[in-house]
DNA sequence: ACGGTCACG
DNA sequence: ACGTACGTGACCGTT
């Protein structure tokens, strides 16, 4: 069967139409090497797009087509004694297969007309389409682990779990212990301890494929509807880094072969230069023209001193203020983060935008058009419907409003490193590289790269990243190199 | 199945 | 007076 269909599915000319096409991509390539290719059409990725909740395919054919599809549960069953595709009778299994296949294309010219109207189209077809075989590609690089690293540290981690206070952690015990002051650090240790090993010092090994003895995650490009890219089992990009014991987990993360190191490029905040761009303010524009230390420089500004003289208390209330803007800051937000109260919170707002004009106009802007046209959008246009903009439930439409002001940032930066993903991984194969890509975290791509291949792969990523999508300030990207990802330089 | 908690950007 | 920063996914204990 893999043998007849491989020249057809193979064959760029002949164009395929998927609902999820990187899951059947991927396991085709995975079982049988073959290589998919000529994708044209997914309907969950337009779904998706068109700001569908429900993007499963039988929810698409009854939402759109009005058609009951037959569950796999009815083939397969439930629970315990659930079984497999396999052991379903032919003709049943065909059945159910030709109606997705007929839903799928069905759903398609819908879909496609919707995407046409909203003028996705251009976004679909040239972002987010060629992006799906990079994916699959990625997922089936996966990563190399250190497996006994691991395993020595969950012994360690073992013994220092070891009930060293003879007390529980959860509420109750918390409750009877509380003004027990000492105990609270430990209670906090215990949990960041107990969180690190179950998650990740104990659960990636268990992970690791037998046949590739790698770790294969899956990336969602339809989850996320800002337009992120999400990952799961593993999810690859929640890997700690922030404390020493976090550090030490991503050490675990190395090469797959003898002499080959990791490279990993990351975008310099980003999310600060596409509000740069996006609200066109001046100051912010002016500092990262400059290339300087952006924090510095709005505390410089906020506070009316010299850059050299801004203290590091200075800075970091600067961090938190433009951490803020990203997300919808409000004086209780900053309250949180700081050890200022919220009206101190909201009276350092005010100066900051006294000092960032155009930030206060993006704001006000952004909530407006969303009350306006019912959604927000990047700039490549993708959407997000903001249907509690005008509740009358103020909690919801506050939330709603920070959200708003959220998305066009964090989804513009998600499609510049979509773009640069793509055009990467264009240029590593025009090459013949044999270096890979295998990791997203949002801002920052990781490499597994042969010595020879280091210093034209720097150079191809210093290309290709900072000109993925031209603003009004430049993208700057740092490239480190190593032999692990918690050991890079 | 769900909420609390906590890991990341 | 309300309940509070944006976006995720995994684990755990409780239901």
């Amino acid at each position: 069967m893999a043998s007849s269909l491989k020249p057809l599915l193979e064959d760029p000319s002949l164009l395929k139409t998927g609902h999820n096409a990187n899951f059947d991509m991927t396991v085709l390539e995975a079982a049988w090497g073959l290589r998919v290719a000529g994708l044209q059409f997914d309907t969950m990725i337009a779904a998706h797009l068109l700001g569908k909740k429900a993007i499963g395919l039988k929810a698409l054919a009854l939402d759109l087509l009005g058609q009951e599809m037959t569950h796999i549960t009815a083939l397969i069953g439930t629970g315990a004694k659930q079984t497999t595709m396999d052991n379903v009778p032919i003709p049943e299994a065909s059945a159910y297969a030709c109606a997705d296949a007929d839903m799928t294309w069905r759903l398609r010219s819908l879909l496609k007309d919707g995407l046409e109207k909203d003028g996705l189209w251009k976004l679909f077809a040239e972002e987010e389409l060629p992006l799906v075989p990079v994916l699959v590609r990625m997922q089936l690089n996966g990563v190399a682990i250190n497996v006994p690293l691991l395993r020595q540290m969950s012994q360690e981690l073992h013994q220092r779990l070891q009930p060293k206070t003879g007390y529980s952690t959860d509420a109750a015990s918390l409750e009877a212990l509380k003004g027990a002051h000492p105990v609270i650090d430990l209670i906090l240790e215990y949990r960041q301890l107990s969180k690190l090993k179950s998650t990740y010092v104990d659960a990636l090994p268990e992970m690791v494929n037998p046949r590739t003895g790698r770790l294969h995650t899956s990336y969602n490009q339809a989850g996320v509807v800002t337009g992120r890219v999400s990952s799961s089992e593993p999810n690859i990009q929640n890997i700690p880094i922030r404390t020493e014991l976090g550090r030490q987990v991503r050490k675990a993360f190395v090469p797959g072969q003898p002499g080959w190191l990791l490279m990993a490029a990351d975008y310099s905040q980003v999310e600060l230069r596409v509000l740069a761009h996006i609200s066109r303010d001046e100051g912010l524009l002016a500092a990262f023209a400059r290339d300087e230390d952006i924090h510095a420089a709005t505390a410089s500004l906020v506070y009316g001193v010299p850059l050299s003289e801004v203290t590091p208390d200075m800075r970091r209330i600067a961090k938190v203020l433009n951490f803020g803007v990203l997300y919808g800051l409000s004086p209780y937000g900053i309250s949180q983060q700081t050890d200022l109260n919220p009206e101190q919170g909201a009276q350092f707002i005010e100066t900051y935008f006294a000092k960032f004009p155009g930030i206060r106009q993006y704001i006000e802007g952004a909530k407006e058009q969303a009350r306006r046209l019912g959604y927000v959008e990047t700039l490549l246009r993708r959407r997000r419907y903001m249907p509690e903009i005008n509740s009358s439930n103020f909690v919801a439409r506050q939330a709603a409003e920070r959200e708003a002001i959220n998305m066009p940032i964090q989804g513009t930066a998600a499609e510049i490193i979509k773009r640069a993903m793509v055009r990467l991984q264009e240029r590593m194969d025009a090459i013949g590289l044999r270096s890979m890509m295998t990791i997203q975290v949002h801002d920052e791509l990781i490499f597994e790269v042969p010595p020879e291949e280091l210093e034209t792969m720097r150079s191809l990523i210093l290309e290709v990243m900072p000109g993925a999508i031209q603003l009004a300030v430049p993208l700057k990207v740092a490239v480190k190199v190593g032999p692990s990802w918690g050991d890079l330089e």
